[in-house]
DNA sequence: CTATTTGCAAATCATTTGCAAAAAT
DNA sequence: ATTTTTGCAAATGATTTGCAAATAG
């Protein structure tokens, strides 16, 4: 039975004293599936406990990127966006119409990355990658399911 | 002797009310080879005029970007940084040693920027990459110099 | 002249922090 | 019991804005 661990989970095993807020957090991230800001976070986490504090959603937040377990995203509107960190890294595809992000990998993208750092003569240790853009009309379908 | 326009000019031309700040203001931006945030242009601007207040910057920045002659850019640490805007798209690779930022353009990473959009059902409106990396030892000297 | 712009100070917005009360181990 | 965390409210830092005085065209 068992499940994959949760990040609640993962955080107390890095140490991190699982408090019923921080669990809220958490989970609240977990059953996200897009790219929430503080305060959606604070809205969705509320729902299963009203008195959580904007505050500890930010603390938490902040806790959870030092350990490196989440990662924070500035798509350009001035608020933090969150989402939980995997092994997969992925860059990002924001739809300008609706505001949905579409996480997506390229390899060639991956591979010329590095290349041209290394052409400048860099070493990259990371980097940001954000496409900005709008449905095609017509299109055969890939962003048109919800 | 016609001289290429500099930026006051341009937006003068462009019914820009040409005012003294102002003038200040193209005139540091212009003058700067790096991507200078407010308080650096403020200060650049005011070796030619002390008086010149932080409010005029920020409009007038704001003011050039909503003209889009010049554009914004976010470096991921939470102040504004700017830079004339001109007819050579390029993406940026910052130093995480000292801050310089290096501007590039790689054609098969536009194509690719393109086609990924496409593939995933969108037409593709802006973009921002940064590659962040520290100079490799014993380079072939691309980044050795001033 | 007359509308626009300036400088200053107060206002905003997202985020952080000090501190006493509350909770975790 | 002791240390850490919470919630609140006040502080922060970058940027914006209201308003009376100054200025461009």
């Amino acid at each position: 039975m068992a499940r994959p661990p949760t990040l609640a989970d993962r955080a107390q095993a890095n140490g991190v004293k699982m408090t019923h807020q921080r669990r809220l957090i958490c989970d609240a991230l977990e059953a996200s599936d897009d790219h929430p800001d503080v305060d959606a976070l604070h809205v969705r986490a509320r729902k299963n406990d009203p008195k959580l504090s904007l505050s500890s959603v930010y603390r938490t937040l902040r806790a959870l990127e030092t350990m490196d377990m989440i990662s924070r995203h500035d798509f350009g509107d001035g608020r933090a966006r969150f989402e939980i960190k995997d092994d997969r890294h992925h860059d990002h595809l924001i739809d300008t119409t609706t505001g949905r992000v579409i996480e997506f990998l390229d390899p060639k993208l991956e591979a010329l990355k590095n290349e041209i750092a290394a052409r400048l003569g860099y070493e990259l240790q990371s980097h940001r990658l954000e496409l900005y853009g709008q449905p095609r009309k017509r299109s055969s379908g890939a962003n048109t399911a919800g």
